[in-house]
RNA sequence: GCUCGAGUGGUGGAAUUGGUAGACACGUUGGACUUAAAAUCCAAUGGCCAUUAUGGCCGUGCGGGUUCAAGUCCCGCCUCGAGUACCA
């Protein structure tokens, strides 16, 4: 045997202060902030407030990996910025720990989903803590916390006693709404409710029973239940969200999805549509964002048109139609209805009957993904009825059609094939006339939808008008006639509000024959009840329906056995559970007064908070989340307990960070796998290598790689060089592609400041960017330099000079304080790190360790890399946290720097260089520049210019 | 199809809003230190030409335009990315 090998670095194994020991000193700090509490945060301050907030994580089975951190890395930075600045800063995170995955592993292996959810927060929490987060932990919200979710009941509560009164644009109390029935029916009611709702008096109302007024109170509630039209995904046994689809596959899991009618409950989010819209130009939020909302709800402006059918039988039908271009009812060919339709049925003619029915039936067997893959076959078919234009008194035939949407407007249309290009189509295809509506416009080919340039014609009383003036005309006209009127209608669902999970909030809601009551306020929470399995029932049920104890006992008021249930007040409860969204509705309010059990918070504390300043997110919320919240912030400011109508002044989406993944290449038929420069000519299969076994250059650990995958033990690898080639491409970073960098693995080999520092490094923060761990050296060589500027000797011994610094010195602190600062309040974060590292350097090439100049420094850097800040300023001889030392002023006159050449310019095409002393001040040169500029001008008998100087660049000209 | 966003070295990206394009970092190359490696430090690094230094030309997806001056503004294209999808 040989003698055991020298430890291969002598440095490491003799650790003196010398060393930036990165790993002892952020340990050390950020166990110090938790025992001091230092980022614990009062509601009562003189201080200015400021809300920083993220959104907070679902606790994933997989932890964290270094694109989670990015957008808390920069709140962190801005919160931590704003406390030097003198601000009392609101930094909270929590969990939106109800969710899908959970419950899916509850499924599979039994486990009680609360105890997953426990331990990823626990392994979240660890996680957290490494990178240095400035958060008040103390303010720790969790949405599967019955003390939490007691709000969300309660706020659904709310809901469901409030209906939305359009002439006061607001919500208000049921009571008022049943006082007014009470006093004069529903005739003169102005709510967003039931379109199918009837009409009744006073004394209708007062004659109904107890169970049909609730059921009517239905029609106008906020949150109601309604037989729906869902998507239902048979593989995971729940409904889903029309967001949560996508391209006709469950999100999750990929599964498909079909659609079934079920009873849900339903948020009537369609009464804040125009608000939910107004707002937004209220709010600093990203563009892409607010287009992103704004399409969704969809606004379009038009009018409501009412055809009647020719009578036959006696019977004569009212088909009601939404359309934007009311100007053109005079082109209208012919109708088109869905064939979901409700009159179809109706006024579907003998001899046309058994077409229509083998049409409606074979449009409902086809699934909606096909039905929208499916865009460019034209079908429909003839009803063999007729409807009376209100106009012209033309009969026009009446279709149905596929491409006729049954959910959006009233589910028909007026067809104007001259000026809609689907109508068009279905004419052509179909040989219906095209009448041509457009003065001087030629439509043989297409249809025009330019309103613009539109000119009416053949159009009895709108001929010669424009889109506008036709618009508004037809309006009055048809008011006149009571066939129509103006309308907006909106795109805008309402929300389903119900799943069939196990791992959801559940509702405060139980069933008096067969119509909801609300559980009383004081008797929440509802806990969520324990079951023998998470799957749906034998019988179909939500898995709440497992459940042995899961009824509401009204006397005792309070949840009772099933098996105990001995008098007649014993009612069912609501067995499905809310969706992910509900938690995550409210909690940015939650955190300003966690602990409240009286109520949701105290009007002290969000009278002080108010809102959030600055919330960071990522954009896939788009239309989920950051929607939702808005309409519930909407209705509590409507029932007055909370000040502002949008929580959020301002938001910032970051991009995603994206992993690097690795391929090697297997030849088809064969177990022989290709390095990538010989793959070309091939053909191959790519398949993920986990990232971990390719070294910087590409080559893949070959041996390590047979280890992770026994199947290709032994496949032969074909070798370039004499080493695998792995080939590279940029992914979301994911688990399954084997491209996750843990955020552990970085803060152990080059400390946390050095991640934070660089997640900030690498590009725009709403950019995506992918992650490569390579770079990372670039700021961690930041980091050290700065130590090793500030000890010095034999045994590295901490060492400020306590002299006076040079003028240049100044110089390059300053340029470090002014861009720093203007690049956090600009949100560029990427180009303050590299400010640093001028700075730095060129403190490092003057020699200056001098005290004056480093406490600023630190200040300046502790938001991005506050451990090691923390450590040199202790080292200073501070007592206390830097966390709120003020934040350096910036002296101006630090940064006049004459550069030598000033280019002149002017318009006479001429361009001069001036020669000026180094030591001018701005003053100066423009005097200087001003004399020159004069005698030039002088000189070609023009006006002088005002002159710019912009201090260390070039001279401007304006005229 | 529609809406939004983006195209700058080998790579990630700077450019104070029209004013010296390529800051800073990675990577690469060369050098110093070392038995060697690591670490550290120094130098070079958009392309082409010239070279004794000074230098010259081209260059921000493509084609035009405005301007003394354009990565930046205007017009017309091309490519990529994201969202949305028969919305009457």
């Amino acid at each position: 045997m040989k003698a055991p090998h020298k430890p291969r670095c002598f440095g490491s194994s003799q650790e003196t202060s010398m060393q930036y020991n990165f790993r002892e000193i952020e340990a050390r700090w950020q166990s110090y902030w938790a025992e001091h509490n230092t980022f614990k945060v009062s509601n009562t301050s003189n201080k200015e407030k400021f809300y920083a907030l993220d959104m907070f994580p679902y606790p994933s089975g997989a932890g964290l990996h270094v694109g989670h951190p990015l957008g808390y890395i920069a709140s962190d930075i801005y919160s931590r910025y704003k406390r030097h600045k003198g601000f009392n800063v609101l930094h909270p995170m929590g969990y939106d720990s109800f969710g899908l995955p959970a419950e899916q592993y509850a499924i599979q292996t039994g486990q009680h989903p609360a105890i997953t959810t426990e331990a990823n927060i626990k392994r979240y929490r660890e996680q957290l803590d490494r990178l240095g987060f400035s958060f008040d932990w103390d303010r720790e919200v969790r949405t599967s916390d019955p003390k939490y979710y007691k709000w969300t009941q309660w706020v659904f509560i709310q809901l469901f006693n409030s209906w939305y009164d359009q002439d006061m644009d607001k919500a208000q109390s049921i009571k008022t709404l049943i006082e007014r029935f009470e006093k004069e029916g529903n005739t003169r009611v102005n709510a967003t409710c039931d379109p199918k709702t009837p009409e009744f008096s006073a004394s209708d109302w007062n004659g109904f029973t107890e169970k049909e007024k609730k059921k009517l109170l239905l029609h106008y509630r906020l949150t109601y239940l309604a037989d729906t039209e869902v998507n239902w995904c048979p593989a995971l046994g729940t409904v889903l969200a029309n967001d949560e689809i996508v391209n006709g596959v469950s999100e999750r899991g990929g599964h498909p999805v079909e659609r079934k009618k079920m009873t849900q409950w339903i948020m009537r989010i369609t009464a804040y549509a125009q608000r939910l819209l107004d707002g937004l130009a209220t709010i600093d939020w990203p563009q892409p964002l607010k287009d992103a909302q704004t399409n969704w709800i969809g606004r379009s402006v038009g009018a409501t048109v009412t055809f009647y059918t020719q009578e036959s039988d006696g019977a004569s039908y009212p088909i009601e139609v939404f359309t934007t271009r009311p100007d053109t009812i005079f082109g209208a060919s012919f109708m088109t209805l869905a064939p979901e339709h409700e009159l179809v049925a109706k006024i579907t003619t003998a001899a046309q009957r058994s077409a229509v029915e083998a049409y409606v039936k074979a449009t409902a067997k086809r699934s909606e993904r096909d039905r929208l893959s499916d865009v460019k076959t034209i079908s429909g078919v003839f009803t063999g009825a007729y409807a009376v234009h209100p106009f012209s008194k033309e009969s026009i035939p009446i279709w149905i059609g596929d491409y006729v949407l049954a959910g959006y407007g009233t589910g028909a249309v007026m067809s104007v094939p001259c000026g809609d290009q689907r109508d068009y189509d279905f004419a052509t295809h179909f040989n219906i006339p095209i009448p041509n509506i457009f003065k001087g416009i030629d439509i043989s080919e297409e249809a025009f939808a330019d309103k613009e340039n539109t000119v009416i014609a053949n159009s009895d009383f709108l001929d010669g008008l424009s889109y506008e003036k036709a618009v508004a005309r037809v309006i009055e006209e048809l008011e006149k006639i009571g066939q129509g009127e103006g309308k907006i209608n909106y795109r805008l669902r309402d929300a389903v509000f119900s799943r069939q999970r196990y791992w959801g909030e559940p509702f405060p809601v139980y069933f008096v024959d067969g119509t909801p009551e609300m559980i009383a306020e004081e008797h929440l929470p509802l806990h969520l009840p324990e079951v023998a399995k998470y799957l749906p029932t034998e019988t179909g049920e939500p898995p709440l329906g497992n459940a042995e104890v899961w009824a509401w006992d009204t006397i005792k008021n309070s949840v009772v056995h099933n098996d105990k249930i001995d008098h007649e007040s014993v009612f069912p409860l609501e067995l499905n559970t809310m969706p992910g969204w509900a938690g995550s509705s409210q909690y940015f309010n939650r955190y300003m007064d966690p602990h409240n059990e009286e109520a949701i918070y105290s009007q002290e504390a969000i009278q002080y908070w108010k809102q959030v300043d600055l919330y960071i997110g990522g954009i896939e919320h788009a239309t989920g989340h950051l929607l939702y919240s808005r309409f519930w912030q909407k209705f509590l400011f409507d029932l007055g307990i909370v000040p502002q109508e949008e929580y959020a002044r301002k938001l910032i989406n970051q991009g995603m960070i994206l992993g690097t993944s690795a391929f090697v290449y297997r030849e088809k038929g064969s177990n022989s796998l290709i390095s990538l420069g010989l793959i070309e000519g091939k053909e191959v299969d790519p398949i993920h290598a986990d990232v971990s076994l390719v070294n910087a250059s590409g080559e893949l650990d070959i041996e390590g790689f047979k280890k992770w995958r026994p199947e290709y033990a032994d496949a032969k690898f074909v070798l370039e060089d004499g080493v695998y080639k792995v080939g590279h491409e940029v992914e979301k970073m994911s688990k399954s592609k084997y491209n996750v960098v843990n955020p552990d693995e970085i803060c152990d080999t080059y400390g946390a400041d050095s991640l934070r520092m660089y997640e900030m490094f690498l590009g725009p923060l709403e950019q995506a960017k992918p992650w490569n761990t390579a770079g990372i050296t670039g700021v961690y060589g930041f980091l050290k330099k700065l130590w090793k500027l500030y000890h010095q000797g034999a045994n590295g011994e901490f060492y400020v000079a306590g002299d006076a610094p040079t003028e240049e010195n100044f110089r390059s602190l300053h340029k470090v304080i002014k861009k720093v600062e203007e690049d956090i309040e600009n949100f560029s974060f990427n180009t303050s790190v590299s400010t640093f590292m001028i700075g730095v350097n060129e403190l490092s090439a003057q020699k200056c360790q001098s005290r004056e100049i480093l406490e600023p420094l630190l200040i300046t850097l502790s938001p991005y890399a506050p451990h090691i800040a923390e450590e040199l300023w202790n080292k200073l001889g501070h007592q206390e946290s830097i966390s709120y030392a003020p934040f350096p002023e910036f002296k101006s006159e630090y940064l006049v720097e004459s550069t030598k050449e000033y280019p002149i310019s002017f318009n006479g095409k001429m361009r001069f260089k001036l020669e000026l002393p180094l030591s001018m001040g701005p003053n100066e040169i423009e005097e200087a520049v001003m004399a020159h500029e004069k005698t030039q001008q002088q000189l070609q008998g023009r006006e002088p210019k005002k002159v710019i100087i912009v201090p260390g660049k070039i001279v401007n000209i304006v005229g």
